[in-house]
RNA sequence: UCGGGGAUCGUCUAAUGGCAGGACAGGGGACUUUGAAUCCUCUAAUCAUGGUUCGAAUCCAUGUCCCCGAGCCA
């Protein structure tokens, strides 16, 4: 598994940690965990999550496990779990031995049940869901004490037994904790630790009937993986007091939950209610759909595990609500892809070149620049023949001010090849550009002109002969909106979907690329970087585009 | 209304009583065989009002606004 290298970082987490090295708490140690649900995919936040427990583990030469959060068998698929795996793994975040289950820990959660129980801190409880919500009161207002609560002990152990043993029907009964149904902390108005479901569960098959709540389970789980700080996401907060409480009661080590604001992204749905509903919809073609802000679908993106490191470095870590703009997240790949992405030349949308003075059947291979930002990534070689491709934005017939590119009359610098100067325009019946008529300088071979004269540009090309045909998938955001709740009266986020968040169109690229496999990361000089599909095969190579590059005309363009 | 959190450039985040800093975004420029990358540069913030202090983003008081909480979900 590759090690991710994370830098240092100082935040209030660290601050925490910081100050139970100093006064002894955890004896220096550091212990972390990521501890996902298994009813979806991992999104870009749990990225967030999962870099700042592995992160704080590694900064402090500390331990980091993978536990699944595997409470709920009616809502957890093995399909989960096996994604969610997969992508930590990709993530870089190790877990070495450590893969654990809160339903490893289910007979031991059950034993503390029973010593609650008989410490006369929980009770079986008859009350149907709909009276449990009556009794517990409002935000404002105190509960009242289930009629059930001072149940004998020994009446509330046969009872919990039986519970246990499938005696009883779904949600006729629960084991509360007996706590106090005054708190103005909802949590501690005597909550529910064992609900019956008689459901499967993907690890322990038919064994329990009886499944614990996540409050009940989440805390003791910590402390029996000896986690020592259990961080988490704000809504928790409230929940603390509950998992001390248990802990206390129990005798048992005590984590110390720190909580963080979750990650939110201008243009993006994080909620996996709703990623399930494009899924489930066909909005988008999975959970792995290089729109979906999904692990899977940011690597089919040919977004890097490094991208994403540094994003959640630069983001840092904090209490506050916030939203993250995208453009950030969007620097963050194209830094590291700049670093790692060998250049290639495609063109999506072609204009003919024919070279009027170059010989009918003449071939020339000219060296290219792997990787200017890499020297070890060596140079390749790329065709160059009489009848070109070029991009038909790299043509105008009347340029406006500052187009730097071909223009009639005009000569440019073909990347790697020669000077061309375009000397005539061939037009269809419409009046439409099809074809340029151009003459090469053959002295200018590899870019340069002995003369030194200059040129305003360099455009990337392709030989026609040699071109490969493709398909470029080009995505946008999938939502209009920054945020895609910003809907007017009576709408719903779906109304903010972007309609063109996925433009597929033909394409053509060099042949150096032929046999690249799925996954294989290209700059497209001049364009975007893009990554090899799954679906791509040798009849058909399908390119994801990842990240357009910046674009300065664009920007330029814009303003005129 | 009760409890728990939070408020610093457009955005994210530092400053832990002592020059409000960094990153992204935006503007300007240099360089350029990618209008990329890189480099330089500029714009731009302490929720409000009082108080304590030589000195307050930081401490105190009052207020305002935002988020979370009434699942047998996590």
């Amino acid at each position: 598994m590759p090690n991710i290298e994370t830098t240092a970082q100082s935040n209030f987490i660290t601050d925490i940690i910081d100050s139970h090295n100093q006064n002894g708490r955890f004896a220096g140690r550091v212990h972390t965990r990521f501890p996902p649900e298994p009813n979806g995919y991992l999104h870009i936040g749990h990225a967030k999550s999962i870099m700042l427990n592995y992160g704080m583990a590694q900064q402090y030469g500390g331990k980091f496990n993978l536990r699944f959060d595997d409470t709920n068998p009616t809502k957890e698929e093995q399909e989960y779990i096996d994604a969610i795996t997969e992508d930590v793994r990709w993530l870089g975040a190790d877990w070495e031995d450590r893969l654990f289950h809160a339903s490893d820990y289910f007979q031991q959660l059950y034993d503390w049940a029973v010593q609650l129980i008989k410490q006369g801190q929980a009770y079986v409880c008859d009350l149907s869901a709909e009276e449990v919500r009556e009794h517990r009161g409002t935000l404002t207002e105190p509960g009242r004490p289930s009629p059930y609560r001072d149940r004998p002990v020994e009446e509330n152990l046969d009872l919990f037994e039986r519970m246990k043993a499938g005696d009883y029907a779904d949600g006729s009964r629960t084991l509360r904790a007996r706590i106090d149904m005054a708190a103005p902390n909802l949590n501690l108005r005597d909550p529910v630790m064992y609900r019956i479901l008689h459901a499967e569960h993907p690890r322990t098959g038919g064994a329990w009937c009886i499944y614990p709540t996540y409050d009940w389970a989440h805390g003791q789980s910590d402390s029996i993986e000896g986690i020592t700080h259990s961080i988490c996401t704000l809504e928790f907060e409230d929940h603390r007091p509950l998992y001390d409480w248990y802990i206390q009661a129990l005798g048992i080590h005590a984590p110390q939950q720190i909580e963080f604001a979750r990650l939110a992204l201008t243009y993006t749905l994080m909620s996996k209610r709703r990623l399930l509903k494009l899924v489930n919809e066909g909005i988008v073609s999975g959970w792995n759909d290089p729109r979906m802000p999904t692990l899977s679908g940011l690597r089919r993106r040919g977004v890097t595990p490094q991208a994403l490191r540094d994003f959640t470095e630069r983001i840092g870590v904090a209490k506050n609500n916030s939203v993250v703009d995208l453009a950030l997240l969007e620097y963050s790949i194209r830094q590291d892809l700049n670093q790692h992405a060998l250049r290639v030349m495609g063109v999506l949308d072609p204009l003919k070149v024919t070279l009027v003075n170059y010989p009918e059947d003449q071939v020339d291979w000219l060296d290219a620049v792997n990787n200017p930002e890499d020297p070890t990534a060596g140079t390749r070689q790329v065709p160059f023949s009489r009848e070109l491709w070029i991009e038909q934005d790299d043509f105008r017939e009347v340029p406006p001010p500052k187009y730097f590119r071909l223009t009639p009359g005009r000569e440019v610098r073909l990347r790697y090849g020669y000077y061309i100067k375009c000397v005539d325009v061939v037009k269809d019946a419409d009046g439409k550009v099809v074809e340029l008529l151009c003459t090469y300088d053959p002295e200018t071979r590899g870019g340069n002109a002995p003369d030194g004269r200059k040129v305003k540009s360099t455009i990337h090309w392709l030989s026609a002969a040699h071109a490969l045909p493709a398909e470029a998938r080009l995505y946008d955001r999938l939502f209009l909106t920054e945020n895609p709740d910003d809907v007017p009266e009576g709408g719903n986020w779906m109304d903010n979907l972007n309609p063109h968040s996925l433009e597929v169109r033909p394409c053509y690229v060099e042949p150096s690329v032929a046999d690249a496999p799925p996954g294989s990361r290209y700059q497209f000089e001049r364009l975007a970087y893009f990554c090899v599909d799954p679906d791509s095969t040798p009849d058909k190579r399908v390119f994801n585009r990842t990240v357009a590059l910046k674009d300065e005309w664009a920007k330029v363009q814009s303003r005129q």
